[in-house]
DNA sequence: GCCAACGTTGGC
DNA sequence: GCCAACGTTGGC
């Protein structure tokens, strides 16, 4: 199974904004990003991925699973848009924030730290169990 | 709110 | 196919 980082500014669309969308979970639409469409065409359900907060918060709240896998973007009429369908699972009992992740040299070269502005983006399996146990939950 | 970094667009 | 101009993102 693979895994991955959703970013998404708190104030938009927040992970409380994806708690209480329940097991339905919610379209990620709104990606118009080749980069971050590819991943997410790659994706499966059952997939677990890491939701940040950008802009504001700058920290991990917590995980998420693909629901739903790359269908059109409902959001638009450009077929060149796919997204896929998330649900919140858990939180974070701490949040593991950015300045944490830059200063952990077992997290050096992550995409969040070396490609910032990627909105959607694949984590390896060390970084995710690394993340995971700082974030004091199981993997 | 600023601005550096990055991706995309479009004229040539 | 190059690259300047532009728009957007996101850390600070």
């Amino acid at each position: 199974m693979a895994h991955w980082l959703f970013k998404s500014e708190p104030d938009v669309f927040g992970w409380d904004d994806l708690v209480a969308k329940g097991d339905a979970g919610e379209e990620w639409d709104g990606v118009r990003n080749y980069q971050a469409r590819n991943n997410m065409r790659a994706m499966a359900v059952g997939d677990l991925g890491f939701y940040y907060h950008s802009r504001s918060g700058l920290e991990i709240v917590g995980i998420c699973a693909v629901c739903a896998e790359a269908h059109p973007d409902s959001t638009t009429d450009d077929d060149r848009w796919e997204c896929v369908d998330v649900k919140a699972v858990k939180p974070f009992a701490t949040p593991v924030s950015l300045e944490t992740i830059k200063t952990d040299p077992r997290l050096a070269e992550m995409v969040l730290v070396k490609n910032s502005r990627l909105s959607v983006q694949p984590v390896t399996e060390t970084e995710w169990a690394v993340i995971c146990d700082l974030g004091g939950i199981k993997a």
